[in-house]
DNA sequence: CACCTATGTTAGCCTTGTCTAACTTTTAGG
DNA sequence: CCTAAAAGTTAGACAAGGCTAACATAGGTG
């Protein structure tokens, strides 16, 4: 018995266990986020301009080249991209695999926003983050709800 | 003219500015993010159980005792929380401020996911993640939906 | 073809948030 | 009131992801 038998107190308790999964699990997602947002940015490149070179990378993140230099090199090592020095960056086929699921998702994400009468900015912006904690479970309602708003429910 | 004149590529291209700034706010919204799931997390116990103690913030987290007296001691430094060593955790009137702008915040996150027809255990860990990430635009728009939803649209 | 400028990398620093191991303080039972 | 267990803190390590300053390379232009 959690909490030796209280009278129901006012907030609305999950139980620690619970919580602490949620917890978890935002903390995972984290870890997961900048290879995601490198390889959605890599594939948007090389189809946008036909390559990705760090200084564009760099741009569209907002952060300094020695940044992505470094970044890249883990996500070498995570064998998600290939490259050589002073070379365009490349998806290795793990890499296409991961920047296509996340372009889906993110499209997703953005276009639910934008069902729900958010302007493309906001929508947009918050899209970038909220994308990284949205599970296949929500996904899929937020595809479901999208199509249900766009008839003018 | 950015990308001198092209001839409407395939994928969409918001401008590299603007996705930068997407990028910059979700970074930020990553900075205030341990203190904000701290001050609701307290605020919550308290109401719970009358006060804050370490040990119940670490199960409820999924941390260790170290890292909360650590995080505590940067919150008391931002002047959110006030305590004496080995004594219960406190809100400062900032940290009730912000805490009850967070635990609304969660609130109508979850109660949002939840009338998409998500289960309670997905909308909770999800929404722990995106809460964040929810400007307050979005989140009024979440607000209408629930509504409409609730009404069985 | 030599050189200047763009681009890219390296080295080294910083902050955040996590951990373990070891120590200290509080508190409850006997 | 003493003492053992629970709770809390300290010290020190580590990984991630930012940064600046300095150096290296590649490539287009004179
Ligand atoms: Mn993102
Ligand atoms: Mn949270
Ligand atoms: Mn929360
Ligand atoms: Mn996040």
């Amino acid at each position: 018995m959690p909490t030796h038998g209280r009278v129901t107190p006012d907030a609305t308790d999950r139980g620690a266990k619970a919580q602490a999964e949620g917890f978890a699990t935002v903390r995972q997602a984290h870890e997961s986020e900048m290879a995601e947002d490198y390889v959605e940015l890599i594939a948007e490149l090389i189809e946008l301009q036909g390559e990705a070179r760090p200084v564009d990378i760099a741009e569209r993140l907002g952060v300094k080249p020695p940044t992505v230099t470094k970044n890249i090199s883990r996500l070498k090592d995570a064998g998600l991209v290939s490259r050589e020095r002073y070379r365009a960056i490349f998806l290795t086929p793990a890499g296409q695999k991961l920047a296509e699921a996340c372009r889906r998702r993110h499209r997703i994400v953005v276009a639910f926003l934008l069902s729900l009468g958010i302007d493309e900015d906001t929508a947009e912006r918050d899209a970038e983050g909220i994308e990284h904690h949205v599970s296949e479970n929500t996904l899929e309602a937020f595809e479901r709800a999208t199509s249900r708003f766009e008839k003018k429910c």
